[in-house]
DNA sequence: CCCGGCAATTTGAACGATCAAATCATGCCT
DNA sequence: AGGCATGATTTGATCGTTCAAATTGCCGGG
């Protein structure tokens, strides 16, 4: 490892004081315009950096934003985070901090964990994802006064939350009514909704973009939804049910359940997903699309706009999806 | 946020001085036994813990590994640095260390990347994904004698690198032996192989295993072997054309190449994937599991040794995948 | 000619931990 | 009883940066 250059070789290379060179990075305004010019001269020939933990020691901010990362994901599914994580890195970089991770089996340990990362490495931020009814995590930060995302709406509570604290989400009721409408729009008539048990924010979101578009077109839910844990088999015996129930086209609440029914749907029968996996790629299934990248920047700009005022207006993004057509449907 | 508790806030509640506060947390032989549970008593009933960074900034340590993300992936594949990532997330934590992210477009911007986050952050070790033929990065890395662990083999150079740098790899082409293996023992003589154009280390070596074995058998290869660019439509046209040719197994590089083979495939054909990701599940197909959480933990091992100890010894760890068996074969 | 005012820059202190060296206490040996 | 090794604890210095206050240089006005 090279050497490190510190802030006062700049200094003595510049013929300056430390705080000069300080002030040229931090307060150029301050700075005689030529000195400025000089040692910005002096810092980019030696390659000088501020070392992050004096900085931080000094001024309390650690440029870190941290989120938790979790298993692979019961399946399907599991890249969506993987996506989000790429982007928010970036996005990150971008606005001059470093993603943490760290994980976590449950709220209480999570927050535990909160505790652990907060008195020794200090993030600045925390982004929640998979919110949740009743989130103990979103009250305990709060408190605290932690600055922090979420990546997904506060479920419960929605009347005093809602404007509580930052969040950024894509609209699934969205996506799903684009989903429904584009097969109305090829003629079909009896389209089914393979979903989750009612309860889970996210999948009665999702179920209810569907039912608002049938009723739009003047047509009946009734009989053409099924619900199940999220999985293939699920999505097998779902889509055999509503078929018989005379079922034309399906839209599924997620890729696995659209893999499922597209298992058991004749080729006539045209098949939905959400959250535009690989798979969904792999097999042409024609699938909702977050975008990712997209959330993920609107959490950052979320942050840093918190982070930078001192009265962090809580600020929420609803982000519209896209369908990717493929042959399924 | 509560106000921070420092170690000279525990030294005056403990009526000892600061130095004893660190030194029953680092050195407690040199402490008193009575001191030292004293001590231990107020920094519990205090929440004490170290903060990082000014521990950093006297140590030189900042009890950080960095890692690069890449984009969710090409497909289906993506999902297996999401798991390691969960894995080394874990292992490093409990060895006492944290995960920083950062992504890069290639070899140079990741070189560049280094540079910002050693001067600025001062990891303590990178892990590196993905290395490939004369990978720039590490020389770079030893050069400086920034300690770092490959996740993947050298593939280049093996004489002088194989040695060089400390390495953790899943033997590929155990994997595929396995797999065709158990296709000799069910009875086909003619198994086919789908994979990429020779020359990616990776590639070459899962397919070696496949050769191999055939050979053990006495059965050739000649005109059982197909390459393509990674993807279901290389893996369908491959498919096809070996099963002109008499295959009636068909091991694969991917899950992407085999959801192809799987797609044109009759029933009587058997299919085998490889990195058993969440699709092999979802369609049933048997495919190689990388032991991707032990790859995690071994990483996080040779790091924490290179770690401690002043001379590094470089070490490598291959380890064996297993077969996970489902319908397809 | 001196002084107030302002812009530009410098100096000293502090963040919270650990290292290295100094101090204090204790018991043992001669 | 005095010296000395050993163990236990404390003191002072330091890491690299930024904050806050002090200093310097310069100009114009009375």
């Amino acid at each position: 490892m090279a050497d490190k250059v510190t802030i006062t070789d700049v200094a003595r290379a510049a013929g300056v004081s430390r705080q000069t060179v300080s002030n040229t990075l931090n307060s150029p305004e301050v700075v005689r315009e030529e000195t400025r010019r000089h040692v910005l001269d002096v810092i980019a020939r030696l390659g000088y950096r501020a070392n992050q933990a004096a900085r931080q020691m000094r001024t309390g901010r650690s440029r870190l934003i941290a989120i938790r990362i979790d298993p692979g994901g019961d399946g399907i599914n599991g890249s969506v985070l993987d996506r989000f994580l790429h982007g928010l890195t970036e996005s990150a970089a971008r606005a001059g901090y470093r993603i943490l991770l760290y994980t976590a089996h449950d709220d209480r340990s999570e927050i535990a964990t909160f505790e652990d990362l907060i008195a020794s490495y200090e993030p600045d931020a925390f982004v929640l994802t998979a919110t949740h009814h009743d989130d103990l995590r979103t009250s305990w930060l709060l408190e605290r006064r932690v600055p922090f995302v979420a990546f997904g709406r506060p479920w419960s509570d929605l009347r005093d939350h809602v404007a509580r604290h930052p969040w950024v989400d894509v609209d699934g009721a969205a996506g799903t009514e684009a989903a429904t409408r584009r097969l109305l729009a090829a003629g079909h008539r009896r389209v089914g909704f393979i979903g989750w048990p009612p309860g889970s924010g996210v999948g009665d979101d999702r179920r209810a973009g569907w039912e608002r578009t049938l009723a739009e077109h003047g047509l009946r839910p009734d009989g053409l939804h099924r619900a199940g844990e999220d999985g293939v088999a699920t999505g097998e015996s779902a889509a055999l049910d509503l078929l018989d129930a005379g079922a034309t086209a399906l839209v599924c609440a997620s890729d696995s359940l659209a893999l499922g029914a597209l298992n058991v749907a004749g080729p006539g029968v045209a098949v939905t997903g959400f959250d535009d996996t690989p798979v969904a790629g792999a097999v042409g299934l024609t699938s909702v699309h977050q975008p990712l990248g997209d959330a993920a920047a609107a959490c950052v700009a979320l942050l840093t706009r918190a982070l930078d005022s001192a009265a962090p207006p809580a600020t929420h993004v609803l982000l519209p999806p896209s369908l990717t057509v493929r042959r399924s449907a």
